[in-house]
Order: C-alpha cells, then sequence, then structure tokens
DNA sequence: TAGGCCATCTGGTCCT
DNA sequence: AGGACCAGATGGCCTA
C-alpha cells in the first residue's frame, strides 16, 4: 500500500499545483469531459476578433471552472469513500473471526456480518425461548415482532443451522491462505 | 503470471 | 447550481 500511497500523493500534489499556479494548466488527467476538447472555430467568417477574443475568454473561463469542479467533486469522492472505509473497519473490529492478524476483505465483512447477525438473533432467541423483555417505550410485543421477522425469514429449525453456516463461514475464509 | 482486491477518477442521476 | 451517491473503467499491489 506504500506504492498505492506515493501515487495518491503525486496525483493530489498534480492536483494542487493546478489549483495553486493560478496558471490553468497543463493537467495530468486530461480531458475532464469531452466537450473541452474540441474548441471549434465555428464562428462565421464575418466575426469580428473582439468577438473571438470574447469567446475565447468566456470558454477558457468555463473549461477553468469545469476543471475546478472536478477537482473539488474528486476530494468529495475521495473522502466520502474513506467514510465509507472507516465504516467498514469499525465494522470488521466487532466482527469476531479466526486469523484475525489478516484483514478481511470488504465483501467477507459484510457476508461474516449478515451471518454473524443472524447468528446473534438466533441464539437470543434460542435463549428467550422467542420471549423477550419488554423494550424501553413499553414494546412489549417485540420480541415476538423479533421472533415472528426472524421466523419468517429464517424458519424455525434453522438457528442450529446458522450457527453452523457462520462457525464453518469464520473457519473458511482465510483458512487457505 | 493470472486473479483478487483496492483506490481513484469519471460521468450520470437524483435530490436539495 | 452544487452535492451525494453510484457504477464502470483503469491501474497498482499482492499472493498463489
Amino acid at each position: 500500500m506504500k506504492a498505492k500511497a506515493k501515487t495518491r500523493k503525486q496525483r493530489l500534489q498534480a492536483d494542487t499545483a493546478d489549483a495553486s499556479q493560478g496558471e490553468p494548466p497543463v493537467r495530468p488527467q486530461e480531458p475532464v469531459n469531452g466537450s473541452d476538447c474540441q474548441e471549434k472555430p465555428r464562428g462565421s467568417l464575418k466575426e469580428s476578433s473582439s468577438m473571438a477574443t470574447k469567446r475565447k475568454k468566456h470558454s477558457t473561463k468555463v473549461r477553468e471552472h469545469t476543471t475546478t469542479r472536478r477537482i473539488e467533486s474528486n476530494e468529495r469522492e475521495r473522502q466520502r469513500m474513506h467514510k465509507l472505509n472507516n465504516a467498514f473497519q469499525a465494522l470488521r473490529e466487532v466482527i469476531p473471526h479466526v486469523r484475525a492478524e489478516k484483514k478481511l476483505s470488504k465483501i467477507e465483512t459484510l457476508t461474516l456480518a449478515k451471518n454473524y447477525i443472524n447468528t446473534l438473533t438466533a441464539t437470543v432467541l434460542n435463549m428467550s425461548n422467542g420471549i423477550l423483555p419488554a423494550v424501553e417505550g413499553g414494546a412489549s410485543a417485540s420480541g415476538g415482532k423479533l421472533f415472528q421477522h426472524y421466523q419468517k425469514h429464517n424458519g424455525d429449525d434453522e438457528s442450529e443451522e446458522q450457527l453452523q453456516k457462520y462457525s464453518t463461514q469464520i473457519h473458511s475464509f482465510r483458512q487457505g491462505s
């Protein structure tokens, strides 16, 4: 990941360099959208030079604006993905799994989490015999609702199966690796 | 070397 | 108009 980080840094530097120099730029990643590469002199022969200059200035401004927006948008997207990754990391930390020294992939994290939740739900229901104490707010039926929901999605006899599934899964993940 | 996983960029779409 | 979200494309790193 070092090299990766370096690459990212380089890109960022390129970005900020672009931003800091008022100079528009020879951008590393060129065409933000196809539209700005064609600067066709579609004016008529009669167009005055002042009009042409105006048009040029205007299109340059538009291009700068588009580029700026792209860079900002990229930055926001990066931040968004970082947040997403933080959430994945937080999730990894609460899911028990074997070979904790090796990071779970995203797909593994999601799959394990899903089965872990199913297993916990099954366990809770087994322990309480389908009757849960009222949660705050006086929803005395909440345990029953949970039970019904679980039955609806997993069936009655599947709690054992869930547990089995989860435990085999946490062992199978990374087993060979 | 191929395949898996990941980070980033990008354009499109939807929402405010 | 601008931001959030999403999915596809691309390229780099790592491992079997």
